[in-house]
This record gives structure tokens, C-alpha cells and sequence, in this order.
DNA sequence: CGGCATCCGTGACGATACTG
DNA sequence: CAGTATCGTCACGGATGCCG
């Protein structure tokens, strides 16, 4: 978001505005944080931004050290963006904006495009707030799969498609149930215990949203 | 913030954005968090925000549910803009890019604005690191003063000018710890340590921060 | 005088087309 | 595939004027 227009006050919150608080900046962040990106994967999954003022923002957040472009090895040679250690920082910055958006996110309109992975950091905190959180969680819905690594530190705390190892937890539910859940309206343990929401493995994770 | 364009995306971040996404309206929430406030008194704390811009967003805000505008019982009989419920939520996501912000801050710049209270929500984190944030603190800067209600549950969470009652603690510095603070470089209790904050009062907060 | 509405110049944005 | 170029439109910032 850098917007080309400083703020120019000296306070923490307007800095942070100026560097992520263009349009579209928080959401470039939002599609990284699943992990290195193509450019058109990216523009693919920001339905609306148009071509210039994506590679714009590629751009800005680069001289801002928030990603890195990075030439994958041959074969393939593409570039793909990530975002850098201080980047993936601002995880709490879209964890809050999601808290404070599931009030605002209601049913779903027809001109609202979705990803399957947008769910991921509500599914997170669904999961946190059922004791479930650690090891690696996949997640299937009708609109795709994502999977979590709950425990994470460093590096991407989801990722696109399935998990590349066996999950400790699977979870399958349809697209009413994840929307519940992401507004904050059901429990995950409820949706378990009402066959909502199907929790297949056996790491801790699962065990712990089965055991009633 | 409303961008008067929607993302149109089913995605709780999104729907946030469309509402507190636009230029200037997490910074009028950010003054607003400071309790009721006139327009006039809103335009001379937001310096570059032009009149017209100050008065569209705040309409915008009020369509959106996040502030009410109230006339005051004569005299005085003037206007002012409060934060609704629903906008008093967003301070954890004012909290989250100012933490995420303060390593963005860095040295004043000869073209930042300050105000005093821009430094509330970094004190209340300082305080709250030393646990020291309980009970009503004012705090005194060459810039102005400002008060903290710490653990208030409700309401404002901080306001202009000196505390209305007496506080259980009182803080003076100067600028540059206030600022070194607020970077996160320096440590509240350090501080008191040193000499660089004087406490007075005898609160909890007061008692909690001068204990070595 | 506080609280805007209007006008205007500039720049950001979005759509489409085009190129290496 | 990964952008750049072009263009119309709209949002922003600054100044000024109006109105209770």
C-alpha cells in the first residue's frame, strides 16, 4: 500500500499505513503468506486488480522490503515472489483485519469471487480456539484445498492444494459450514460433534477435535 | 475507508478493507479512539486530509456503522463524531499495524506532524510490558498531554489533555525516550530505572514501575 | 467561527491492448 | 507468461466560498 503520498506523521500507526495501506498491498500479503507466488497465479487469485497496478505494488513492496522476486532453478526459470521475514511479520496486521471482518462478512453476494485458501486464517483461528492447533492440517472444500501448519514459526503458515506430506488432521465440510465457522457463528468442536465438519488422521490435532 | 469500490471478494480481510481500507479512515478511528471529537478539532490532528475528504469519510463511516455524530447539550451545541461499539473494535487491528509500524518509525522526520496522543496506544504496550497498565495514567510530553484508562474495558481508551481525575500514576519524559519507546528499543522499567521517565502517584501503575 | 460544499489540478486506479 | 503502454475516469489534496 505504500501510498505514493506519505502520511508524514510521526506515529507507528500512520508508518505502517504508508508502507501496506494502498489498495490491494494487505492483499498481495494475504496471497503470500500461502507461500512463494507467480505473477499470474497472483493476478489470478486478486480478481479486480489490473495487470499495471499489480506489478506496481510487486514493485513498491520490493524497495519496502516487504518481498523478494526470486528466479525459481531450470527447469522452469519463472519468477516467483515471497515475502521476506519482515513481510511475513505482518500476519498479525491480517489476523486483526480478519477478526474485525467477520462481522462484516455475512452471506455471500453473487459479484463475490472466493478461494478456497482465504479461509485459511479463520480455519486457523477456529482451530487454535478448538485446542487443535499443531502439525499439519489439510483442509478440503468444495472450492479447492489448503492446508495449515498450525504450529508454524517461520516460513508459510499455509500453503495451496493439498498437504505435501501426510497431514496429522484432514478436514472436509461444505462451503455453508467453513463460511460459519469463518464468521465466527459455529464451533469447530460443535461442527465435529454435528457431523459438519468430517476430521480424518491421527496426529493430535485430530484426536483432539474427536474426542467430544 | 470504504473504498466507494468494493474488492468483491468473500474473504473477511477483504471485507474489512472495504470498509476501513480507504485513505485517512483508520486515522480518523485512531483519534476517535480518544473519545468524542469536533470536526475542526479531527482536521487539525489529521494534517494533509483536505475538508472535503474529512467530511465524505466521515459520512462513509457513519453509513458503515463505525461512528455516530451527536450534538452536544447547549451551550456549545456543537457536532462531534464518536466511535460506535463496532468501531471501538478496531483498535486491536490499530494495534497490530502500530506494533508492526514501529519498526517502520525510525528518527523524526523534518516533515512529520506529531501529537502527543499519536503515542497512547505505544505507552499503553510499554505499560503493559511493565506490568504497569491498570488504573488511570496521564502521561506528560513537550508535545502535550495525554491520558490512558489501562484497563478499561469500554469507552475511550485514552484522551486528550490531562487526566480528568487524579491519576494512579503520572509519567514525564522527553521526547526521544518517548520515541525510543515507542520503537520498542527501550525497555518502560529501563527507563524509570535510568531516570529518563519520572513516575508520581502511588496507583498500582505507579508502585509496579518504580519497584526495581 | 465551525462545518462543510465547490472548483480545480494532479495523480492513482481499472480496463484493454500490446510486446518481449 | 510476465509484464509495459495507453487511456478514460475517479479519488485525492489545496484553496476558496458559503451558510447557519
Amino acid at each position: 500500500m505504500s501510498p505514493r503520498r506519505s502520511y508524514d506523521q510521526y506515529c507507528s500507526a500512520a508508518r505502517a499505513l504508508d508502507a501496506v495501506g494502498d489498495r490491494w498491498t494487505l492483499l498481495i500479503v494475504r496471497e503470500l503468506l500461502a507461500g512463494p507466488r507467480r505473477y499470474t497465479d497472483l493476478h489470478a487469485d486478486l480478481p479486480g486488480v489490473s495487470t499495471d497496478v499489480l506489478a506496481s505494488r510487486l514493485k513498491d513492496m520490493e524497495r519496502e522490503g516487504l518481498t523478494t522476486r526470486r528466479r525459481l532453478a531450470p527447469p522452469g526459470a519463472v519468477h516467483v515472489y515471497e515475502l521476506t521475514p519482515r513481510g511475513e511479520e505482518l500476519l498479525p496486521v491480517l489476523e486483526a483485519l480478519g477478526v474485525w471482518g467477520a462481522g462484516e462478512l455475512g452471506e455471500r453476494r453473487p459479484t463475490d469471487a472466493v478461494r478456497a485458501h482465504w479461509f485459511a486464517l479463520p480455519l486457523l483461528r477456529a482451530l487454535r480456539a478448538a485446542g487443535a492447533s499443531e502439525g499439519l492440517v489439510e483442509v478440503r472444500l468444495e472450492e479447492g484445498d489448503f492446508h495449515l501448519r498450525a504450529g508454524a514459526g517461520d516460513g508459510p503458515v499455509y500453503g495451496h492444494g493439498r498437504a505435501p506430506e501426510e497431514p496429522g488432521a484432514r478436514l472436509e465440510m461444505d462451503a455453508a459450514t467453513c463460511a460459519a465457522l469463518s464468521r465466527g457463528e459455529l464451533d469447530l468442536r460443535d461442527a465435529v460433534r454435528e457431523g459438519r465438519v468430517a476430521v480424518t488422521g491421527d496426529g493430535t490435532a485430530a484426536k483432539a477435535l474427536r474426542e467430544t
